[in-house]
DNA sequence: CGATCTGTTGACGGCAGTCAAGTCAAGTGG
DNA sequence: CCACTTGACTTGACTGCCGTCAACAGATCG
């Protein structure tokens, strides 16, 4: 095991979300300790990542896709509780047992490592702590947006602020390029039903509304799962 | 400054929330620069703590009370995102804006800190950082349970889970005392309209379901801000 | 006592949920 | 190649929960 393996190390080196993620808090030093232990996992779209019965046993950087987190009672009703997008941190800790279900909205890829092995190292390096407190700030100023749109917008308004969302995303994303964000088109990742149980809705609710925006100019679709946004400010207003 | 304060160190030594708060994290000696930096502030019910505008200069602990973070749209509508009861920690560490607005609901009396110091106490003792990440981790937790109220529970499911949690959260605080949790009667804190900010209802709707939980004989109010819940597993059944 | 704030209850309407039918695209198998 | 199936999406008709508007009851206070 003392045998380094090249192609490990590369691999930190050249990782896409090597300088967004957690392991930007590292140091160089550090960083050969952290992919000692990491490895990756792959999960294929709505293949289960975590069970909130079971306990887990590693943690993760959301390296490609989206992961969907969510809570269901006991009669099926389901609320989507968060989206991981690269390089979002999963895993809860500093407690065995994940009170979420993690499962795969699309092609997924995740750079893992062992339980207490990594609780370690956060004790050891205090800025990988700092890092993974800053990322649950910014998690729970997120929650509590969304709490609002749950608890005090309408359909519409829901379902608007959800594409707004997506595209600020991706033009953060990819700001620098050339063509404007009024014809960029948006991957939408989520179906119909996804979509609803993010904004405590249902399906078809979330249909009408969509197809009324569409009448309204407001959004483009192409295809089911692709959208672009002509018209920004009176998305913007209409999301409230 | 180099004079000691004989009140300001046996405060923090008989402080109620010493063994329970972020500073339980502190050794003696560490207790002893906290205590140099910290200060007490009072407010009466319904004053304002924080508003959104303005840049915060200042973290706190909860002392006593409750006080509550909400979000309010351009329009009015109104959504409470937290409570935080003692030792709960006010204020939004790495970043000078505070994205919520912090009223007290009740009597409040705030243990608070200089944002700059606190930031440098925050460097120097892991130990305060850790306990400050494992109470972020908690509140993401409450907040995403919320969030499946707010998504996906009807009225009455709403207001039974919040007298619930009112019930739990209080007998969690006093347990070890004699009568049964059947009899206890337990403080509301907040207002009708207050409840119906905090489950994304009207208050009216929240009038309704009290009376109607009142009637099957489920809770028993004593005046109008305080309860006992004397069928605690029709309570939980009907909570979901 | 009147004024004001808080809480309660009723009548009514609308937004979103439920139930149901139907379209479209992709896949399967003969 | 075509009949059939399946899953995702769309749209319509109807229902019901909760929001809106309104009247009223208690409590507190000057």
């Amino acid at each position: 095991m003392n045998t380094e393996d090249p192609l490990k190390l590369s691999r930190c080196a050249s990782c896409l979300i090597r300088h967004r993620g957690i392991c930007n808090a590292l140091s160089d030093e550090e960083l050969q300790q952290f992919k000692q232990i990491a490895y990756h996992r792959t999960y294929r779209p709505g293949e289960i990542i975590l069970s909130s019965e079971e306990n887990t046993d590693f943690f993760a950087a959301v390296h490609s896709g989206v992961v969907k987190l969510s809570k269901i009672l006991m009669d099926g009703r389901q609320q989507v509780v968060g989206l991981l997008l690269p390089p979002d941190f999963l895993g809860r800790a500093f407690s065995k047992s994940n009170p979420y279900f993690a499962e795969a909205a699309s092609e997924v890829e995740l750079c893992c490592f062992p339980h207490a092995k990594f609780e370690r190292m956060l004790e050891d390096f205090s800025s990988l702590k700092q890092r993974l407190l800053e990322q649950t700030l910014n998690e729970l100023d997120s929650a509590r947006d969304w709490m609002v749109w749950l608890g005090r917008k309408t359909a519409e308004e829901r379902v608007a602020s959800l594409f707004l969302m997506l595209a600020e995303r991706w033009t953060e994303a990819e700001r620098g390029q050339e063509t404007g964000a009024q014809n960029r088109v948006i991957e939408l990742h989520l179906k119909r039903d996804e979509m609803a149980d993010f904004l405590g809705l249902t399906y078809e609710t979330v249909c009408r509304q969509i197809s009324s925006l569409k009448r309204k100019g407001v959004i483009q679709l192409s295809g089911t799962r692709r959208f672009s946004v002509p018209n920004v400010s009176a998305l913007t207003k209409i999301a409230g």
